[in-house]
DNA sequence: CGTGATCTTGAGGGAATTCAATGTCGGTGG
DNA sequence: CCACCGACATTGAATTCCCTCAAGATCACG
């Protein structure tokens, strides 16, 4: 356990249930940041200090090519941990998408609690392994036909949502085209097919009625 | 598929330069397989029991969907280490691209070992953000354009080649057109297509010369 | 209400796929 | 030795899917 001495003076030791998520004491020390929506939190080549949890709000991480394309990595919701990342350099950078509420742990903290005590360290492994299946499914789908990346992506947010039949979009139709690889009109018309086969109802623009569960899982691949 | 029977007997204590893969003593002990050319070495949905380490040939990792189109997740050359996934269950399946010999490590001893030894414990933990890299190289591929994942597929071909200008493919057509997420005619088109603009040279259908690695990195995106 | 941002819809074009045929290479047996 | 065969690769033509460009529609907010 860390000295309170050791610490900056802003910490809060924040408590939080750590059994949904599996993560356990990592999280139970840390500065409370909020973040305006689009406000970055951080950048690409930045040095990597600290992991983030979520505690309200979404985060989308990123990465721009060249040219200009986005390619966005993953959305965080409230619960999710991010940040950690292979190398000691980001090679993504993270926005809120919405204003957020987040958790900011150093990295160093972490690490050096989870030398000492191996129930940490196996939070670590279980976080990365977590991110490790996150990508692999992010592949599964970009390979996909654009009504299966879509459909997809609509039973993934289901999934992560409390009410997992009916929930609110944090994000942009650019943000969900950025994820996916796809143009933003591919998306918006996908998701009016969608809705026109009775698969989903789109009572605004950012909620999403899921009617037919079975349909969406046979057009998603 | 492997079994645990057959691994006391013929135990090899093979010492590897294991600096220029950063993974020093974690093949130390393990025992060396031969694979036939498209021979299962592990199946979708086993037991992760083995960590391994390609001494000669290629290896794919891939998962197939119910519709039977297949997903290539990763090659691996010579040198490279696989089957570390996260969970306890492969969630792809490995065969041998051509006839390749695999050394075969216990899970339980590398984990065992790394309890013990931080160094190894680093390395282990050193393979997996590997595999994250690699992983999202990887999608980043996949939002590209065809002319644009060929591209890169070859650069990064040519990186891990000893010889980075020319190099043989040990994979076929259809192997890279399910790593890439396109169709075997797509990607014979492109190459062509490559070839008559001088990036590159094909004497052989699976020998590649990179004639314009310039030309290769702007087309890559 | 206006104004800008976001989203939807339409028309047309281009890129990748599908279906089909031809070409090439390595191995095997006559 | 070379002719044949099967596996692999290339090429062609037509189609489909997604993108681009463009115009409206809707929504949030001052």
């Amino acid at each position: 356990m860390l000295t309170q001495a050791s610490l900056p003076s802003n910490v809060i030791k924040a408590r939080h249930a750590g059994a949904d998520t599996g993560v356990g004491a990592i999280e139970m020390i840390g500065t409370m940041m909020s973040f305006a929506r689009n406000a970055e939190i951080y950048g690409e080549g930045e040095e990597v200090e600290f992991l983030y949890k979520v505690i309200s709000g979404t985060v989308r991480t990123y990465k721009v090519l060249a040219d200009g394309r986005r390619q966005i990595g993953a959305f965080y919701l409230a619960g999710d941990l991010f940040g950690l990342e292979a190398g000691d350099d980001h090679s993504f950078s993270a926005e809120a998408v919405s204003d957020s509420k987040v958790l900011v742990i150093k990295r160093s903290a972490i690490f050096a609690l989870a030398a000492r005590n191996s129930d940490v360290a196996r939070q670590l492994w279980n976080l990365t392994t977590r991110e490790l299946r996150r990508m692999q499914s992010h592949i599964m789908l970009l390979i996909k036909s654009a009504h299966e990346r879509v459909a997809g992506f609509l039973l993934e947010m289901a999934d992560r949502s409390a009410a997992s039949s009916e929930f609110d979009l944090p994000m942009s139709r650019q943000d969900i085209a950025d994820y996916l690889g796809l143009t933003i009109e591919t998306v918006s018309r996908t998701l009016t097919s969608l809705e026109n086969a009775a698969a989903i109802s789109i009572p605004s623009a950012r909620r999403i009625v899921l009617r037919d569960r079975a349909a969406l899982s046979a057009l998603s691949g």
